[in-house]
DNA sequence: GAAATATCAATGCCGCTGCATCGATCCGCG
DNA sequence: CGCGGATCGATGCAGCGGCATTGATATTTC
């Protein structure tokens, strides 16, 4: 059994509370602002940048849970922000691209979003230590 | 509207990033083993450490919300980890207490939360850079 | 090319979370 | 003391997440 040195504990507990914090703020901001939750920016972002694609990818990419996904879209879906077709080639599958509802919706969400960053990254680190934190924290994850 | 620079955001991906990471390698460690929920092992800690306490105050330490506190306990008391009992001078309150099971099942616990531990922090970051990170990580929470 | 295996996505079930509210008790103020 | 407001904790309801399984199609194997 691995017994974690006492600095190992504190950096993993101030991580977990870190990522808390900046968790619940970024819902609160989103929340505050009637807008949908965290996740569908993620998943919205996530289809903006890569264009349409398939949910097993969106899966893989966001590294959410199969059916996490499945039922992420079908009530995007059903509030017109993404449409989903039928994979040409692949009877299974199915293809993903935002709406223009949905690339609008994102595009509101980002100043709540961006709230929270600024609250919880810039308004307390300097931007050397930005660029450290980034730096660490690439290599746990 | 906060435009945060491009660091800014590098940072708080890695961060949501590396929480959710640590958040996973923890609950797979724990379902693994056959352990209960993650959540469990903090109400333990805490109660464990700070001695017999009140729901209230158990909910402002861990950020949680009060209904989870509430439920939280009366899932744990059932199982025979915790002892709640009125709360002398308080009519409203209540006072929560280990009971020597509870303290077993927090120690049971351990070792599968201490290989998450491992595996995401120490095993990735020297000393060192778990010295800087926890520093860093301080000044966000 | 037929059968076994693997991949893709959906869903029924249950437990947990968030929200709003409630009942009970306590406290402050006149 | 008595009343209004605050605090403590529980709970009904609805929605989301985890788990296991399914149905459909694709791929591999012989």
């Amino acid at each position: 059994m691995n017994k974690p040195a006492a600095v190992t504990v504190l950096a993993w507990d101030r991580l977990m509370n870190a990522g808390a914090v900046a968790l619940r703020a970024a819902r609160h901001e989103l929340k505050r602002a009637g807008m949908p939750p965290l996740e569908w920016y993620d998943l919205l972002l996530e289809i903006e940048r890569r264009g349409p694609c398939r949910p097993r990818d969106l899966q893989a990419f966001l590294g959410m849970a199969q059916y996490n996904v499945s039922r992420l879209l079908d009530r995007m879906e059903r509030r017109g922000l993404v449409h989903v077709s039928a994979c040409p080639g692949d009877g299974r599958g199915q293809v993903v691209e935002l709406t223009d509802e949905g690339r609008a919706e994102r595009a509101r969400m980002w100043p709540a979003y961006a709230n929270a960053i600024h609250g919880v990254i810039e308004q307390k680190l300097d931007a050397g230590e930005r660029v450290a934190l980034a730096g660490l924290l690439a290599r746990v994850a």
